[in-house]
RNA sequence: GCCCAUAUAGCUCAGGGGUAGAGCACUCCCUUGGUAAGGGAGAGGUCGUAAGUUCGAAUCUUACUAUGGGCACCA
């Protein structure tokens, strides 16, 4: 007896299986159908239902069943690379977002020319349609079997494999791997919707100290046109990617003299300035004082908050003429605490809230950079607020509450929060942890944030929120932070004096809104597809001329836009205005102002905005009144 | 740092053992044209760096550097 998940029950003999439910229902969903879910659990078609049970017929229209052509593909991958290499050994090929991937082990890496023949064995596979079956195997012989034919990543996964856990193979044609399953019925069921999409290496078990094995990424979808849409979808994003944005818009460059640290140019150096300016007014009119510290900093100090040691390896350091090493700041907190320590503070003046765009230098290693995403000289919207134990849950609640309005104010509504609590490794007591997290959690609450529980993943000196943002394409970035930290202050002694007239450790809130300038702005980039909103965008207007005749009344224009604090340009070029309209569009300013004779003697322009092929004719007052309005910092 | 790929003019790219090519941009000339490329001419590169093979290397080999895609890392 089943029931359907319309509530309607069937009877069945015993060991029927979900192929014969589902071949009840109708032929179309036979022919549908890849897998079959059990009393919620999924197993292949063609085993036997041994119960009276819950059925569904899982058909590639559910995620469920996607997830099963996107494991079938990773299968098909690997079978058609050990019959195109062979000696080739097989590791293990998971679903991701958007497709598969199977690593191999094998002493010539994978080339991206490999990838068609692959790609059209794996045609071949499906078009065999070799039936996929179950077998359960002797966890000793499946070792052995494993370890006999050279398949030594295999037999290491199945002695990992808890007791008392099946082994399961599947069988497709000729070949076989060890897989928990389930698989759809044969290969044939996986259609054409795939595509190999690049090679890659990546440690065993995603250990460095492991082999490096070599990857095979792929995509796979229901059909055709899903496959179109993703590859699509791919491009997109890439027309957005702020490098090549930075590029085409003359942001920013980088070169091999200094890999990893931009040279920001005039227009991206603008939208740098605004930013700044911006995080500037919303944190004063927060609490903060803004201070600056150095850049080289003894090592001395260094040794003493800790970092010498722990992060050495990602400090650039000079030893200067008097042969005296000084680390070039990777962070900024000692000096904060060095300003902090600097005059005696009451419990009174607690919370202390001090701001710092710290430009800083960490050596990452070379395969991490990318763009301004992930660069080695950066410049954070770092503060801490030095305070009480008492105070942890207000202040915290203060900063969330900041970081929230700023990024809705520059355009990210969608914001997650992961809490990360105590990791394996960490230093202080567990009381002063218990405390920590208390603090921070009852901070959320009381705000009634709702955030990820990460466990674990916690600064070594304490508990952290981390703010999780989602571009306008869904993509997730993290950037702000606050970090609970009862270490430093003990390390580097910031204390207080208390109600009780002794001293008292302080406690320091490290937190960050942007993250990095830098980074943030790399985001903003591909948030807006480098349309930035008019009080970013560093040219706001171009007034363009239509013929020559036009230029006096052009610079008039141009100077009223200016003195109302608009930043402006003028194109006086003997040029077509089809072809100044063009130009300017694709530098995406966002307002072109043409003139021409009828608007000189009218005392107009006729406004373009980027992204309209509308024009409305304004009086100059009209069109300064709108632009300014608009160019307006957000947060007042 | 590790694996794979890439590096040719300001940009985007083609070419390929016999001493460099296109389009755009740039300069000059003609054109004064109403909302996404008007026409013509010219200038511009020791083909990432360094070795090697060769009569000859931008082209083949190796190393290095940077960049890209991943992996590891991201305090």
């Amino acid at each position: 007896m089943v029931t359907l998940p319309d509530g309607s029950k069937r009877e069945f003999a015993t060991g029927a299986t979900g192929e014969d439910v589902a071949g009840s229902i109708g032929p179309g969903l036979l022919k549908a159908a890849l897998a079959v879910k059990v009393n919620g659990e999924l197993r292949d078609l063609k085993r036997p239902i041994d119960q009276d049970a819950d059925i569904a017929i899982i058909t590639a229209r559910e995620n469920e069943g996607l997830e099963l052509l996107r494991h079938d593909a990773a299968h098909v991958l690997a079978e058609a690379v050990q019959e195109l290499f062979p000696g080739t050994q097989v590791t293990i090929g998971p679903v991701i977002e958007d497709g598969f991937f199977y690593d191999f082990a094998r002493d010539e890496p994978f080339r991206v020319d490999d990838l068609a023949a692959i790609e059209e064995k794996m045609r071949e596979i499906v078009a065999r349609d070799e039936p996929i079956t179950r077998e359960v195997w002797d966890r000793g012989e499946a070792i052995d079997h494993f370890r006999s034919i050279g398949e030594t990543y295999k037999a290491e996964i199945i002695e990992d494999l808890p007791e008392g856990e099946p082994i399961t193979i599947y069988r497709q044609g000729k070949w076989y791997d060890l897989c928990r399953g389930p698989h759809l019925p044969s290969t044939g069921k996986l259609g054409d919707a795939f595509k190999l999409l690049k090679v890659a290496g990546a440690y065993w078990r995603g250990d460095s100290r492991n082999a490096m094995l070599s990857r095979i990424y792929g995509t796979c979808w229901r059909d055709k046109k899903e496959l179109k849409a993703y590859l699509h979808r791919i491009e997109e994003a890439e027309k957005r990617d702020h490098r090549k944005l930075g590029k085409e818009l003359a942001l920013f460059h980088f070169q091999e003299e200094a890999p990893g640290m931009p040279f920001w140019h005039p227009n991206g150096w603008t939208v740098y300035q605004q930013l700044e300016a911006y995080i500037r007014k919303k944190q004063i009119k927060g609490g903060y004082q803004e201070i600056r510290t150095p850049q080289l900093v003894d090592r001395s100090l260094w040794e003493k908050s800790g970092h010498w040691e722990k992060f050495g390896e990602h400090i650039y350091s000079a030893i200067t003429a008097d042969e005296k090493q000084v680390a070039i700041k990777p962070m900024n907190c000692p000096c904060h605490v060095q300003v902090f320590n600097h005059h005696l503070h009451s419990y009174r003046d607690l919370p202390l809230r001090y701001a710092e765009f710290g430009s800083c230098h960490r050596y990452e290693p070379s395969g991490a950079l990318h763009g301004l995403m992930r660069v080695r000289a950066f410049t954070q919207d770092d503060g801490h607020i030095f305070c009480t134990r008492d105070q942890i849950t207000s202040e915290a609640e203060i900063f969330t509450r900041l970081l929230f309005e700023i990024y809705r104010e520059l355009g990210f509504e969608q914001v997650r929060v992961k809490f990360s609590d105590r990791p394996e490794i960490r230093a202080g007591a567990d009381d002063v942890w218990d405390q920590a997290e208390t603090a921070l959690k009852e901070a959320c609450e009381q705000m009634g944030l709702e955030f990820e529980y990460n466990p674990g993943e916690g600064a070594f000196y304490g508990p952290k929120l981390e703010f999780v943002l989602t571009d306008a394409i869904g993509r997730d970035w993290q950037c702000g932070t606050l970090q609970v930290d009862f270490i430093l202050p003990a390390r580097l002694d910031a204390t207080y004096i208390g109600e009780d007239g002794n001293r008292h450790q302080a406690v320091m809130l490290h937190r960050a809104i942007l993250g990095s300038f830098e980074r943030f702005i790399g985001i903003l980039i591909e948030h807006h597809a480098g349309r930035f909103p008019l009080w970013l965008a560093p040219t706001q207007a171009v007034v363009a001329t239509i013929t020559s005749d036009g230029d006096d009344y052009a610079n008039k224009v141009s100077e009223q836009l200016g003195a109302a604090g608009l930043r402006v340009t003028t194109d006086l070029r003997n040029e077509k205005i089809n072809y100044k309209v063009r130009e300017h569009s694709l530098a995406k300013v966002p307002a072109i102002l043409v003139v021409g004779s009828r608007e000189a003697g009218e005392g107009t322009v006729s406004m373009r905005r980027l992204g309209s092929r509308d024009q409305k004719t304004v009086q100059i007052d009209e069109a300064i009144r709108l632009l300014a309005a608009e160019a307006k910092m957000p947060g007042g």
